[in-house]
DNA sequence: GAGTTTGAAACT
DNA sequence: CAGTTTCAAACTC
């Protein structure tokens, strides 16, 4: 999709997209008013930042038609003519299976790295049938070789299967090229839409905050519980998400919109209380 | 810890 | 694509 490489090497040059950096201070004021709609920031609002509202409220009532919508839509390369093997699930072991015996001192051990592993924030997985080879195990989903501490039954995310994990991910990223890729998008120039990066524009309002790649489509949850991958990525869900009945609104465009409406609403009523003449 | 619920990932 | 199954985590008790 050369218009997207275009819109890349477009950012680039004044916007670094990354997952971590935040880019000029004025785009940060900007995120600063955009954001959640803190009682604290209407003290803050004045003429410019109203009269700016106003202007962005348009693009978003703009964007909640068609070209938004049109946005969302562009879709993933198909890259998918790829009809390699997938590891079978035949009864092939890694060689080293721990001798997981000796308790007390190994068992003391054990804690320990547990406690290691958690303490730097890696998590750990359970995994009983997917021999951590697939995006179910969340070691793998997240690039890394199982821990000492996981309780992973017949584990091949080991180092000892470095050609085995490459090539699963390989195929894993044939069918998704976005499957390993950072799970929230911090950079408030760049959103996802099925798993495309897509430039926000006047007509695509920007989204200041930062969103998960792919969306949920939480169905029970309301997005307010940890089996919304939003909720637990801490994000809000946008547009792209295919929940139902979502209660995860803060920071979304939803919000922003309300956000935006709801200052010029109050500015448009300020106006019409200081324009009475009293007396 | 056991059992249930949930939604992504995988599969057809 | 959509519908179904599989899976491991999140949650509940
Ligand atoms: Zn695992
Ligand atoms: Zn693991
Ligand atoms: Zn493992
Ligand atoms: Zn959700
Ligand atoms: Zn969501
Ligand atoms: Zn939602």
């Amino acid at each position: 999709m050369a218009s997207i490489s275009r819109i890349q090497s477009d950012l680039s040059s004044h916007v670094a997209i990354n997952n971590v950096g935040h880019t000029s201070e004025q785009l940060n004021v900007q995120n600063q008013l955009l954001t959640s709609p803190d009682a604290t920031k209407f003290a803050t609002l004045d003429d410019s930042h109203i009269g700016r509202n106003q202007n962005l409220l348009e693009s978003t009532l703009q964007s909640h038609s068609t070209s938004t919508l049109q946005y969302l839509e562009i879709s993933m390369q198909p890259n998918i003519n790829n009809h390699e093997t997938v590891p079978s699930n035949t009864s092939l072991l890694p060689p080293e299976e721990a001798s997981k015996s000796e308790y007390s001192k190994q068992t003391m051990l054990g804690m320990k790295r547990e406690n290691d592993a958690e303490n730097l924030g890696q998590k750990l997985c359970k995994c009983k049938k997917s021999r951590c080879l697939k995006l179910y195990c969340v070691c793998f989903a997240g690039g890394e070789l199982c821990d000492e501490a996981c309780k992973c039954k017949d584990c091949f995310n080991k180092s000892s299967q470095e050609e085995m994990i490459s090539s699963t991910k390989q195929k894993i990223k044939n069918r998704n090229p976005h499957a390993f890729s950072p799970e929230v998008v911090h950079d408030p120039e760049v959103i996802y839409a099925n798993g495309e990066q897509i430039e926000n524009d006047s007509m695509c309002v920007t989204v200041p905050t930062a969103r998960h790649k792919t969306g949920c489509s939480c169905r029970k949850s309301k997005c307010h519980k940890k089996y919304c991958e939003c909720y637990q990525a801490g994000v809000g869900c946008t547009l792209s998400c295919r929940c139902i009945d979502c209660g995860n609104i803060h920071h979304t465009k939803q919000g922003i919109a309300w956000y935006l409406w709801e200052t010029a609403f109050i500015h448009a009523m300020l106006q019409s209380i200081l324009s009475i003449k009293w007396q």
